[in-house]
DNA sequence: GGGTAAAGGTCTAGATTCCAGACCTTTACG
DNA sequence: CGTAAAGGTCTGGAATCTAGACCTTTACCC
C-alpha cells in the first residue's frame, strides 16, 4: 500500500512530484483516463493540483519513465496513456512479479475478503435506485463488444455495487484496491477470455445483490475476484516455465 | 480519514511537523503510549523519525494545543500523554461531535462492517498458535481490575483476533480504524460500565472464533462494535439535552 | 547547598524544495 | 506561412527543513 507506516521509525518525505504522480497513476488505474487518452496539459494540471508546473513535470517524467504515459511535443501534443504498457517491459514485469509474489498473494487475498464484504453489504442495503443502476450496468457490460469496453463496464458495475453499500468509505476502499491491483500487475492478464470467464459471475453477482441474497453475493464475489488472482498465477507459472 | 483524495483537485502539502504529529497521535491512540506516559525526548524523536528537532517541536506544539499532551520542562520533563483530555474541552467536544455527526455515523458503520469481516475471517483461519493467543488475551481481559487495564487488554484481544486472519493488510486496517475512532471521540465514552457491557461479547466473540463458527463470530462482532456507537449516541443525546 | 545532568527553549546559517513567471522550441492547423 | 498550443528551459525569490550551537529550567545526587 502507500499508506501510514507502522508507527515510529523514519519518516519519508514525499516530494510534490511524487504525490502528483501518485494521483495521476491512480486516476489512470481507475479508468478516469483510458488507453490513448490525453491527460490535461501541464499548465492545466498545475492549476488543478494548485502546484507549480515544475512539479507537474517531475510527475510526468516519473510516469513516462515507468512507461505509463508517452509525451509528445508540439501543438496537439501532451501526455498520452500508453496503449502497450505491458509488452514494453516483459523483463521488469517478471522481476516485479517474482520478487513481490508474496505481497501480491496478500493483496489479492485482502481484495477478495473486502469485495465479499462489499457484495454482502450491498445485497443487504441496496435500494431501488441502486438496483436500477446495477441493472443498467449489467446490461451495458453484456453489450460490450471489445475488451476495452468490457473493462470499462466491468469497473462501472463493481462501482455501482460498491455504492449500494451506502458507505462512502467502503467505496473508497474498493477504488483504492482497484487502483492498486491495476497498477501492480498492469493490464496484461486481462484478456478477452478473462471477461468471458467473468461474465456468468457478473450476472450471478448482480442477481444475488438484486435479490438481497447476502450469502450468495458474498460467495460469488469471492469466486469472482479469485479470477484475477488465478490469471496472475498462470502468468507467473508461464514466466517461471520460460525461465527454466 | 487521512487518506488519498478523490482524484484531481488541489493537493495539500503536509508539512513535516504535521506528519510527525499524525504519527505520534496515532501511536497514542493505538495505546503504544498510555495515559501519563512520557514520550521520548525531542532529540530522540528527531533521531527516530530522521527529522530535525524543530520539526518535532512543531509536532509537539500541535499536539499540546490539541490538548493531547502536556509538556514539562527541566530534568525529568518532556511530553506526557494527558490523563484528562476529555474534560478539558467540553465545548470543543460538543462542537466536534454535533458538527461531524454524520461522518461518525459513516465511520462507525464502516468499522462495524470491517470488524465483522475480521471476526468471520479469523474464525475460518485461526490456527493453534492464534487460538492460544486468543485464549491468553481473553484471560487477561477477564482479570483486569480497572478501566485502564481493561482498555489495554481489550485492544490486545482484538489485535490477536485480527492477526488470526493471517492478512497483514486487514490487521493494518483494524489498527487504522482503532486509531481513528480513538482520536475522533477521545476516551470519554469508555467507562467501566462499557467494559462490563462488553465482557460477555468478548467471551462470545472469542469462543466463536475459537470454535471456527464464522457466522456467529461475525454477528457478535457486529453487536460488539455497535457498543461504542451507542455510547457515543448517548453522549450526543446528553449534550443535545444539556444545550436545549 | 551546590554541582551536574537531562530535559525543553531559542537562535542562526545554509541547503533544499517549491513556486511564479518569462522565454524558447516544436508541431499542427488554418 | 503565420499563429496557436503544446512541451522544454531558465532564473530569482519564498518557504521549509536541517544541523548545530547555546540558553534556561528543573530534579537529582553528593
Amino acid at each position: 500500500m502507500a499508506e501510514e507506516p507502522p508507527s515510529l521509525g523514519p519518516l519519508r518525505a514525499a516530494t510534490t512530484g511524487e504525490q502528483v504522480a501518485h494521483r495521476l497513476s491512480t486516476a489512470i488505474a481507475l479508468g478516469e483516463f483510458s488507453l490513448g487518452d490525453r491527460l490535461p496539459s501541464e499548465r492545466e494540471l498545475a492549476a488543478l493540483f494548485e502546484v507549480s508546473r515544475e512539479s507537474v513535470r517531475a510527475a510526468l517524467r516519473r510516469l513516462a519513465e515507468a512507461g505509463l504515459i508517452e509525451v509528445r511535443r508540439g501543438r496537439g501534443g501532451g501526455a498520452f496513456v500508453r496503449a502497450e504498457w505491458a509488452e514494453t517491459s516483459e523483463n521488469s514485469v517478471r522481476e516485479a512479479l517474482l520478487a513481490q509474489w508474496e505481497d501480491f498473494e496478500a493483496l489479492f487475498d485482502y481484495r477478495r475478503l473486502i469485495e465479499s464484504l462489499i457484495a454482502r453489504t450491498a445485497a443487504q442495503r441496496a435500494d431501488d435506485a441502486d438496483r436500477a443502476a446495477i441493472r443498467a450496468a449489467l446490461t451495458a457490460f453484456d453489450a460490450s463488444a471489445n475488451p476495452a469496453e468490457a473493462r470499462r463496464h466491468d469497473t462501472e458495475l463493481h462501482l455501482v455495487i460498491a455504492r449500494a453499500t451506502h458507505n462512502a468509505r467502503l467505496v473508497r476502499l474498493h477504488q483504492l484496491l482497484l487502483s492498486e491491483v491495476s497498477l501492480g500487475v498492469s493490464e496484461e492478464p486481462y484478456t478477452w477470455e478473462i471477461y468471458e470467464e467473468a461474465r456468468p459471475h457478473h450476472r450471478g453477482l448482480a442477481e444475488a445483490v438484486l435479490a438481497g441474497d447476502a450469502e450468495r453475493a458474498a460467495g460469488i464475489a469471492g469466486e469472482h475476484f479469485a479470477i484475477t488472482e488465478n490469471a496472475l498465477r498462470r502468468l507467473v507459472a508461464r514466466i517461471g516455465r520460460d525461465r527454466s
